[in-house]
RNA sequence: GCCGCUGUAGCUCAGUGGUAGAGCGCACCCUUGGUAAGGGUGAGGUCGUGGGUUCAAUCCCCACUAGCGGCUCCA
């Protein structure tokens, strides 16, 4: 159709594939009332083209349309009207909701410059330079949703308005907010104009704003949009927190405040967030492991530096022997190695200088340090002659890799006794900046399921698979499916790689096809390899929805370079190995936090501390519960006995507080009969009694299958049936 | 490291310019109770650390320290 006839009618393709036919230009809100007043009324935007859109805007050419709602039809439930949060629309909402809190904060805070204010996944944040001498505290917080509520019930309209670049430069640097010309400048910039070097597009392309009003008289702010049609719109704002954050995300640059908020619809959905909150601080690693007594902190022992007590030992050791068990099928062998080793070796492998500043500093030699303090050495001497290694000293390992080299290099290798797999749960410290330390997730000490797998060129794809399925198997087994697989690759713009481009090309197709083949989907993230090569990440997401790495998958073509490191091929000349290393949990700690997450401390079985508990119901039966102890115990289960003065009841209240697995109820009853009434975890009443020996092998053999909790064959499952 | 918030009994948290309180837990006593908290009594705190203001500081101010939420970083 050509550009002429399309000037007189123009065509509107909506979400069913009906078509609406106008006599010349509508609006979006135009297409909506001729569907339907109710639709009209509800609408908060529209799509045009796939393109989010205000409903106020024009529609001139042909093209497909659909309105966006608050609530749209669910997936997958295509019969039933069940209804759930538009995205769209909650973007909307929350784009809205940070231009009215901005508002609302600068009457609060005058002199508070914007920055940037983006809708986020669960909300929206602004980006605002507040004067030094007027930080905003959350003591502020009251007035600002205060100021909102006045806004909201004013319910403005959103008012777009463009201008030229010319001219919205000129006002922009009238204003004189740096902030908002360098942001003008970067959507002058991505719209294909420059302000430098004026061209065609430059002449065409348009900055806009949006006035909550009128323009002219009411508050506005450059934007892109696109808003819901008026404030009243928004349901419900809450301020959440408050961040330091870095203009243009550099810490070199100005320091802004980040105001976190949340908006939705209807205070009801607010409520609701907030309770979902709420409930996952329940489950949060660092609660649980507390109240679970899974792990201490210690304040005397140091940031980052987790104590193992002795119930979340337990389940570290069972995830370890669990590991190891698949690691004698894969044939890998164990190896132990200490955990500090000497600047020279950290030189060759490049750790050290380049990371120093990750690192524990290094331990120096007696003599050493004693001839250098006589000699008045400064700090800044002696870190100079620790890098060139004018003296020496020992370094906390950051890796384990070095060791492993270390050890494969210990001897000549054929390319008949090729992969080598060292395997090592190997303890390893960084220096992470104390603002990162997180519970278990963020640690400054913490042990890897380590292994580096020295092979042959022809070997690195099948070793990659053999690694891989080691990670599905550990993932399936723990029942978490909900991970995101990263291929990371090298970022062709910095210079923090090391090795030959050649090689780096070889490793990071290697992982691409072994990627590949694994089966589900991934990312290609460049920028995410590791300094010597690129890897295979599975990043899982915590309670509150922050991403961490845990299984890794690294190839490395580097290392073996630096050792130089060779096995002898069937040619009798020697060859270069290639490395992989791999930690299918990432580390124990975190992956023990993760877990903790994971099953909100209800471990299944295998994993429980606690895997039974007997509670007699009075002291009479104190003797009997005793035995039953006794014999679980003998059969490898982890019991307790609750002999304590309470009745039943609290007992059960107590042993359901620290989610134990199963609860063997014992009374005269059961004594008399050899007996233990069960009640499992979750199930709020007794699964009945039963033979004392089938009970104890059940729960035994359920740890030893590692039965997710539950499933078929578990003591559970079994009771319920019958 | 940066910004904000927080630090009071083993845990969760109230509270006050005149040296502290609850619930749970713990100890002891009564109770011997068949499936999600029986009753009583009691012990337990240099109010994160160090300075300052004050007649007087757990409370106000400053610094430090640790935790939390983010930012940056993350071999």
């Amino acid at each position: 159709m050509s550009p002429a006839a399309a000037s007189s009618t123009i065509r509107v393709t909506l979400p069913d594939g009906s078509v609406k036919e106008f006599g010349g230009p509508v609006t979006a809100y135009q297409v909506a009332e001729s569907i339907g007043s109710r639709l009209a009324r509800a609408a908060v935007g529209a799509k045009i083209d796939g393109q989010l859109a205000d409903l106020s805007s024009p529609i001139e050419r042909d093209c497909s349309l659909s309105i966006v709602t608050p609530e749209r039809k669910a997936h997958g439930s295509e019969s039933r009207a069940t209804m759930e949060p538009d995205p769209d629309a909650l973007y909307l909402l929350r784009h809205s909701a940070a231009h009215v809190m901005a508002e609302a904060i600068q009457r609060v805070v005058p002199g508070a410059q914007l920055v940037y204010g983006p809708p986020l996944e669960t909300g929206f944040y602004y980006d605002i330079r507040f004067p030094d001498d007027r930080p905003l505290k959350e003591g502020d917080f009251e007035a600002i949703e205060a100021e909102v509520g006045k806004i909201v019930k004013e319910d403005r309209r959103f008012t777009r308005y463009e201008l030229g670049v010319e001219e919205g430069m000129k006002k922009l640097r009238a204003e004189g907010s740096k902030y908002k010309v360098d942001n003008a400048e970067r959507a002058i910039a991505a719209s294909g104009g420059s302000e430098t070097h004026g061209s065609e597009s430059r002449a065409t392309v348009k900055l806009s704003w949006y006035a909550t009003g009128e323009p002219g008289t009411h508050w506005e702010d450059l934007c892109r949009g696109p808003h819901v049609p008026s404030t009243g719109r928004i349901g419900a704002v809450k301020v959440m927190s408050l961040a330091s954050s870095y203009w243009h995300g550099d810490e070199t640059s100005d320091r802004l405040t980040r105001v976190y908020g949340t908006a939705f619809f209807s205070k009801k959905d607010l409520d609701e967030h907030l309770d979902r909150l709420e409930q996952a601080k329940a489950r949060d690693h660092r609660v649980l492991g507390k109240h679970l007594r899974l792990f201490h902190i210690d304040e005397m022992v140091g940031q980052g530096l987790v104590l193992w007590t002795p119930n979340g030992s337990v389940v570290r050791k069972e995830l370890q022997n669990f590991i190891s068990e698949e690691l004698k099928k894969q044939g890998y062998t164990e190896v132990f190695t200490p955990n500090i080793g000497r600047l020279e070796l950290f030189r060759t492998s490049g750790h050290f200088p380049y990371y120093a500043d990750s690192q524990y500093p290094p331990v120096i030699e007696r003599e050493s340090l004693a001839a250098l303090a006589s000699e008045g050495c400064s700090c800044a001497q002696l870190s100079n002659k620790l890098s060139t290694g004018d003296i020496d000293g020992y370094l906390l390992k950051p890796m384990n890799c070095p060791f492993h080299i270390k050890i494969f290099d210990s001897q000549p290798h054929s390319y008949r006794d090729m992969p080598v797999r060292l395997a090592e749960f190997g303890t390893v410290y960084r220096w992470e900046q104390s603002g990162e330390l997180n519970g278990m997730t963020r640690v400054r000490g913490f042990t890897q399921d380590d292994a580096h797998l020295f092979c042959t060129p022809e070997q690195v794809q099948a070793e990659l698979l053999g690694c891989l399925s080691l990670v599905k198997i550990i993932f399936a087994t723990l029942g978490m499916e909900d991970y995101r697989v990263r291929v990371g690759l090298r970022d062709p713009d910095s210079s923090k790689y090391v090795g030959d481009p050649a090689n780096w090309d070889k490793a990071e197709e290697a992982c691409r096809q072994a990627a590949k083949t694994l089966g589900v989907p991934f990312k290609e993230e460049p920028g995410e390899a590791a300094f010597y090569g690129p890897k295979i990440d599975f990043v899982v997401k915590d309670v509150i929805g922050r991403e961490w790495q845990l299984g890794t998958v690294q190839v490395d073509y580097n290392l073996p370079e630096r050792f130089d490191l060779s096995y002898i091929g069937p040619d009798n000349k020697p060859h270069r190995p290639v490395m992989i290393h791999r930690a299918p949990f990432g580390s124990m700690e975190r992956f023990c936090g993760v877990l903790i997450e994971h099953f909100a401390g209800a471990f299944p079985t295998w994993l429980a501390p606690e895997q039974v508990r007997v509670l007699p119901i009075s002291e009479k039966t104190n003797e009997y519960a005793a035995r039953v102890v006794a014999e679980l115990k003998a059969a490898g289960v982890r019991a307790t006995l609750d002999d304590g003065n309470e009745r039943v009841q609290a007992k059960i209240k107590h042993a359901a507080d620290m989610k134990i697995p199963y609860m063997a109820v014992v009374g005269p009853r059961d004594a008399e009969n050899g007996a233990v009434s069960v009640r499992a975890r979750g199930v709020q009443h007794d699964l009945g009694a039963m033979a004392l020996g089938g009970f104890v092998a059940g729960v035994r053999q359920e740890a030893a299958a590692r039965l997710a909790w539950g499933e078929p064959g578990t003591v559970t499952a079994a009771m319920q049936v019958g």
